[in-house]
RNA sequence: GGGCUCGUAGUGAAGUGGUUAUCACGCCUCCCUGUCACGGAGGAGAUCGCCGGUUCAAGUCCGGUCGGGCCCGCCA
């Protein structure tokens, strides 16, 4: 009887056969051990002289060997038990022992300490997938995605794919185009997200629509962000005006998936709702990170008189000073500190002040510039201790907040302030619905034109249009964006409007959206939804920062596949099929 | 597109401008009946990513280039 490694200590006396992969030989002669492993873990196999043939063979195994041995599962004596393993308790007597297939020496080694370079890894992936805890990675991940699929199915959401070759969409990424045969000079797309598909669905009747959904994105990838393609869990709801209504029906799964999936403590069991605006004042980002404190403290009122010149002048011209307290940074060396300055000045800072609390005095280049008074009342509004840094921004409001969060964010992760073991969620609501676009100075979507704006038509009509708020909303999770939605604009009249406020007509919007904007005028149901990021929740689920650490087969960071090669070349009938040329470029 | 950083036997690492480039794992040969990442003896394996420069002398310094990683831009 064939079993895995998992079950050999519960057939001792009996048997049996284990088939594996050769994770080591120690030949001592005129004894021969193997360990023989599969996905759930490791046998000792004992091969002896008396078997003269499963001894011939176990002589000419290597590591990475594929091997199926029959024996004996026998009770090792009490000195001879390894803790390690666990099936260490027996091993198996071998009668008979074959090689199915034999391996050449490996390019990375998949056992031991040395783990090979990501690039090695990645062209040998089917040999980094044996290591345990790929292996682990791989079926902690389905049984991920059974969690979400039995919620989904018992919140009486229903399961429709949407097509895999769909439209062009102006707006957004970069797509990936798929050139048609059939009609020459036109092109399919690889869609971004089932964004469209789904509002059709609603307006089709389906009242709750999900799907583990294949996305496609052209742009360049990050450590939490993969190329190419990548799934969501995309949802829609209709006849939901209330995007809270569609986030008390998904936050009970993500909780779950906190605590009973991924085994973590939540930070805190009712989840914040943030206003996009109180996000950046407070954390400087629309993505903090709860799990600590070093709030962003505003000083514009108490410093506008300084005789520091940077900070009156800051808020003279319109901008802001802000600081935050960094607990025990008191320690940190002159170099540690003009490393933090050069990340300040990376986001777009001028400089780095900042005023050391010690031995009950303060030090810092600026503080002959300041009053006592003012220093009182840094460190009352800081709340800055003995042993405590206070770190400025001084500049526009965007730029202070930037410089702040980016610093809270490096210094959380300098005084390990980011418990591994807890979860920090929270919503981020109320985002703009238009913004400036910083290079171009011209209005722009906030996030997406699809949202409705708060407050409908009449909220358009607002003054400043920087201040009309769409209704949507993005979970974070431990800092990283995990969700994104939003209650959806199902009126053509409003749409229309949101394009007008940028100057597009209503001819431009039927060119683009034409297929939902048609649909809308058949009685659209309001709806709502969202999708979140599978792969990247997967990744803060099992305290990874990389994001390629939990997909089986992810590209690297210039978008190729080193294993498969891709992409690569066509031959030039398939071209000349799809009425295509290659131009030389200039 | 831009910034930072890394590139040394199959793998992972060490290597003050100065002898024949070091170590561990892996690989090959031999020995070994209780090891468990077995042990012992021996051996092979490197144009130090590539091109150029400085120097009496370059793995080491400089310039360029290619490749990987992180970040910015980008990701409605």
């Amino acid at each position: 009887m064939r079993i895995l490694s998992s079950d050999v200590s519960g057939h001792s006396g009996k048997t049996v056969t284990v088939k594996g992969w050769v994770s080591s030989r120690r030949d001592h002669g005129g004894l021969i051990f193997i360990d023989v492993r599969d996905h759930t873990g490791i046998t000792q196999l004992v091969i002896q002289p008396e078997t003269p043939q499963a001894f011939a063979n176990a002589e000419q195994l290597r590591d990475e060997f594929v091997v199926s041995a029959t024996g004996l599962v026998t009770k090792r004596a009490d000195n001879l038990v390894n803790p390690n393993i666990e099936s260490g308790s027996v091993e198996v007597k071998v009668t008979e022992l074959t090689i199915l297939n034999r391996s050449e020496a490996l390019p990375i080694q998949i056992h031991g300490d040395a783990i090979a370079n990501e690039d090695l890894r990645l062209k040998y992936r089917y040999l980094d997938l044996r290591r345990p805890k790929m292996q682990e990675t791989l079926r902690r991940r389905a049984a991920y995605y059974k969690v979400i699929r039995d919620y989904m199915e018992g919140c009486s959401f229903v399961e429709v794919t949407t097509p895999i070759l769909a439209n062009s969409s102006p707006e957004g990424a970069r797509d990936f185009l798929v050139p048609s045969r059939v009609h020459a000079g036109k092109f399919y797309a690889l869609p971004q997200a089932p964004q469209q598909f789904k509002q059709l669905l609603m307006v089709g009747g389906v009242p709750r629509y999900y799907q583990i959904a294949t996305c496609f994105r052209d742009e360049d990838p990050r450590g939490d962000r993969l190329y190419g393609d990548f799934y969501q869990l995309d949802l829609e709801m209709s006849f939901v005006e209330d995007g809270e209504e569609v986030r008390a029906t998904v936050e009970p799964l993500i909780k779950q998936l906190v605590s009973d999936f991924a085994g973590k403590k939540l930070f805190n069991a009712d989840v914040p709702r943030i206003p996009f605006v109180e996000a950046m004042e407070r954390f400087g980002t629309d993505k903090p990170d709860l799990r600590f404190g070093m709030e962003l403290v505003e000083l514009s009122e108490e410093l506008k008189l300084s005789g520091f010149g940077v900070f009156a002048k800051a808020i003279a011209d319109g901008g802001c000073v802000k600081a935050i307290c960094a607990p025990g940074a008191a320690s940190l060396s002159r170099s540690q500190i003009d490393s933090f300055t050069e990340i300040a000045k990376s986001e777009g800072a001028g400089g780095l002040a900042y005023l050391t609390f010690e031995n009950g005095e303060v030090k810092s280049p600026i503080a002959k510039f300041l009053q006592p008074q003012e220093i009182e009342d840094i460190k009352t509004k800081t709340g800055a201790a003995d042993g405590d840094v206070v770190f400025f921004g001084a500049d526009k409001r965007m730029v202070v907040n930037k410089v702040l969060g980016r610093l809270r964010n490096e210094f959380a992760e300098h005084f390990k302030l980011k418990d591994p073991d807890v979860i920090a969620l929270c919503w981020i609501v109320d985002f703009p619905f238009y913004e400036l676009d910083q290079k171009t100075q011209k209005l722009d979507f906030g996030h997406n034109p699809f949202s409705m704006p708060k407050g409908g038509l009449e909220a358009l009509k607002a003054e400043d249009k920087q201040t009309i708020l769409a209704d949507q909303y993005d979970m974070v999770m431990n800092g990283y964006e995990i969700c994104s939605g939003g209650v959806r604009n199902h009126n053509p009249q409003v749409l229309y409007e949101v394009f007008n406020v940028l100057g597009y007509d209503k001819a431009y919007v039927d060119q683009r959206f034409g297929a939902m904007i048609s649909a809308f005028k058949y009685g659209a149901p309001p709806h709502a939804g969202c999708a979140y990021g599978l792969d990247r929740m997967f990744m803060v689920l099992m305290g990874e920062t990389n994001i390629r650490e939990v997909v089986a087969f992810p590209k690297n960071g210039s978008g190729i596949d080193a294993m498969m090669s891709s992409p690569s070349l066509v031959d030039d009938q398939q071209l000349k099929d799809l009425h295509l040329k290659l131009v030389e470029e200039s």
